[in-house]
Parts: structure tokens; sequence; C-alpha cells
DNA sequence: TAAATAGTGTCTATGAGACATTATGTA
DNA sequence: TACATAATGTCTCATAGACACTATTTA
């Protein structure tokens, strides 16, 4: 049996306990939302209102929340994701997938201080997102489409972290459920099928996608849903993934 | 044309700037250091000399060094990183491979104060891994087999780091050249076919392996080294990773 | 010569890519 | 009826898994 931790001792070496005054940075959490609007993949950036880079795009994010002593330390990295994620879009963090990236912690990436950033990148569904709203310190925001933002001057190393977040996203659209965060609680083969063709940047051949969308419906992933989609000839059959 | 950036106008500002006195969070790297010994797959971990988990096994880590103000920011996060390697295990860090895993910050997951954490992992070649002294402030470091540190207490969330860090070796073994970095400069068929065994935990049959193996050599990715490599029956052929 | 292990070959199932064809709706 | 597009089918190729078999060295 090992003894119950903390022990006795410890808690008094934790009470006994004062952190020596070394230099901390600022952490933060910076976000990349993704969405599809007008068959086109785009993330939301804000218009810097302050110095640096004041007037530059840059990704929404903000402080973590750190608590003052060693009984109050704050809040998860996670929650901090969530948090600015509702605080910056309106959007129900519960609705949104939302997952962390890669951590940016180069000196000099703020000229102000040593800033550390937590990357995190979330998916929007198209629905979702006319009814994000900027909010908050944030007067601008837009949702921009990713090769429009390549050419453009981003803050700090904001291109760096989007080029980072869709590399992710491709590479999870293979294996991983991902796909069905970027469409409509029900679609159709072909708007699925778009998704991956606009992600990927590149035509998916219609039949052998098929064949993939077979394997997950075999695979109990998704479900037939009810009615059909009206097109401008043929209906299609509507489908929803299936939550479980 | 976009004006230059800093203007005369942001350095200004940065130069009035303060940071706001909120409360900061210290901000660690941990490392998770994979190698194999004995036909099993291990990693290096130190039994904590102070409070808080007081004998307990840890990961070898550290802070990173964060500068004093604005144009002294310290070090980045992956030099911080090498420079524990360094500190650690005494190895080279440019003959290791070593990348970042994943940033863990969960509150409270430090008893003392806030401590932000990112992980890294490291692979270190087994004809290097007998040179492993622990260095400097750590008395004591060992190389744990996996399947013992998931049977063992460890300190903080250093279980939930390992697992990580288990699990992305597993993932990137597949299709990146991972594996190279877990044998010795030559290596015959065999021997890297074991690493794989021994990292998935499943044995890999052998003729499957060959093929795969020559398609890596029609790639150029292995090439033939010179001799053989003596066993207790039929010698088998020598094979480099071909550096480019 | 026996044991051990390096190395080869074969059969089958699966999935991806290219592409032709059919089915079913709207205008 | 013409058109658009949803939906199906087919051929080929690359790869993985299971497994039988051959080759070459040591003891």
């Amino acid at each position: 049996m090992s003894s119950p931790r903390p022990s006795a001792e410890e808690k008094q070496f934790l009470e006994k306990y004062r952190p020596k005054d070394y230099p901390r940075p600022s952490v933060a959490v910076d976000l990349v939302i993704f969405t599809i609007i007008d068959a086109q993949l785009r993330a939301l950036v804000v218009k810097r209102q302050e110095h640096p880079f004041k007037g530059d795009w840059a990704l929404p994010g903000g402080f973590v929340r750190v608590g003052e002593g060693p009984k109050e330390q704050g809040e998860d990295l996670d929650t901090a994701a969530r948090r600015e994620l509702q605080e910056e879009t309106g959007l129900d963090p519960d609705r949104v997938h939302i997952e962390q990236l890669f951590t940016f912690g180069r000196a000099n990436r703020d000229p102000r201080m040593r800033v550390i950033s937590v990357a995190y990148f979330a998916l929007v569904r198209p629905d979702l997102a006319p009814f994000v709203k900027a909010g908050g310190d944030v007067s601008h925001a837009e949702w921009l489409p990713i090769d429009q933002l390549k050419k453009t001057e981003l803050a700090f190393d904001h291109r760096e972290v989007i080029e980072t977040g869709l590399n992710r996203v491709r590479g999870k659209l293979e294996y991983s459920g991902i796909a069905f965060d970027l469409v409509p609680l029900t679609f159709t083969i072909p708007e699925l099928r778009h998704v991956y063709s606009i992600v990927l940047d590149k035509e998916m051949d219609p039949g052998n996608f098929r064949r993939k969308f077979n394997r997950m419906l075999e695979d109990g992933l998704i479900e037939q849903a009810p009615g059909k989609r009206i097109t401008a000839s043929k209906p299609a059959t509507v489908y929803r993934f299936k939550r479980r």
C-alpha cells in the first residue's frame, strides 16, 4: 500500500512554500476558428484596435486567468479556450468542436512582453457561423478565406498558427469524424464531399467518395434522415451524424 | 505597399507600455525521453528529492527561462527543451529527436503554484542511452519500462504525459521515419522490425515487414551498409538511414 | 547434420483512383 | 424532351495480413 498523498510533512512544506521571484511569462490562448461560407474555408480574424500591430488582422484570443495563490490557481487551458470562444463569437462552446493545436512561445513574438500562446483550433458548423457576432473588446471580426489570409499581413506569428491549424484539420479529415463539424446537422453525400474538396483543396471523385461514405454508413457512424434535399435536378438523400 | 512595422507611433507605444500586474503562471518544459533497452520501451524518470511528491518518480524538466523585460524575453520553448535534455542526460540535443508533444495546464496540477507545462518527447538511440548520466540537481535517474511506469505512482500528471507521448510515438511510427531514431546508426531488417514490435506491442510478420522495408529502400530512404551482422545463425545484411 | 534465423513467394482482402454508365428528378 | 446531377458499377493498382517455403550460416 502506498501512503496517502499529500503527507502531513508535505502539507507543512506547502504551507511554508514561497515561490521564488523569477520572471514569468504571460500565457494566452489563441483560436483558429474555421468554418465554410460560400464554398470557401475561412477563419475568423479580428482587427486589432490597439498597438502593437494596430490595424492588422489577428486571431481571437486572450490571456489565461491565473489565480492569486496556490489555492486559487485559476482556469484550465481548455476552459480558457472555450471561454474565449464564447466571448468572441457568442457561440455555445458545447456546440463547437474545439481542440488544442500547438503552443507557440518564441521569444519576442510579442514586442510588449514574453507571451506564450497555447493555440486551439475550432470548427463551426456553417449554419451557426452567421450568428457569430464580434463580442466584447473586439469591434471588428470577419470570416476571411484561407487563401486570402495567406496573402494578408497578420499580427504576431498568427499566420504560422493558422497554417499549423490548417495542416492539422487536413490531416484529421482522413481518419477522424471532423468533417461532420463542418456541415449542418443534416447533409447529403455531395454536400459532405464538397467539404472534403474545400478543405483539402482538390476535387473528390463522386463515385469513390460514395464508397467511403457507404462504409461510414455500414459502420453506423451516420444514418439516413427523413426527407430529401431539393436541388436543381434529382433530389439527394439526406443523412445525419449519429450521436452516441 | 504596406508601411513598415513597427511604425514610429508603435515604437512610442511600446516604450510607454507597462504590463498590467495580473498574476502569471510559471511555464515549464517536461520531457518524455524514450529509448529501447533489453527489448523494452523505456522512459527516463528522475526521483524527486524535494516536496511536493518527494520520493516519487517524475519526468525530467524545468522552468522556461524568461527575461526581465520586453527586450530580454528569454529562451524559446524548443531551446528550453533542448537545454533541459542536455542538462538532465548529458546528451547532445543535435543527436536526439525532440519534438513538442502537448501542453498540460490544468489548475492545481502542481500544489505549489500554477504551472503550465509544455511537454516534449524525445527519442534516444539505444547505443547512446548508456551514456546518459543523471545531471545537476537530480541524483537519481532511471530508464523504467513503459509497462512498469503504468503501474507506478508518478508525480504531478506525468502518467498522463507519458501516455500522451506513447500514443504520439505509436501514431507517428506508421507514417514517419521516427523508427530510425530508435535503432543504432546501422541496423538489420529484423532489428528494425523488433523496434516496431516493441513500440506497438504486437508481433510484426517478418515477410510483410520486409516488403515495407524494401519500399523504403526503393524510395532511397535507407541504403545498405558494409559488413554483415553476426548472429547465432545466418548473418543479416546491415543497413543505415540515408541522411540527406 | 540439426538448429536457428535470414530471406522469398503466394494467396487474399481491402481500399484508392480513374472513369463509364444508369437513374431520377426539374425546367 | 433536354438537362443536371444523384447514384451505381467496373477495372486497375497499391498495400496489408496470413502463412508456406527456401537459403545460409553456426554449433
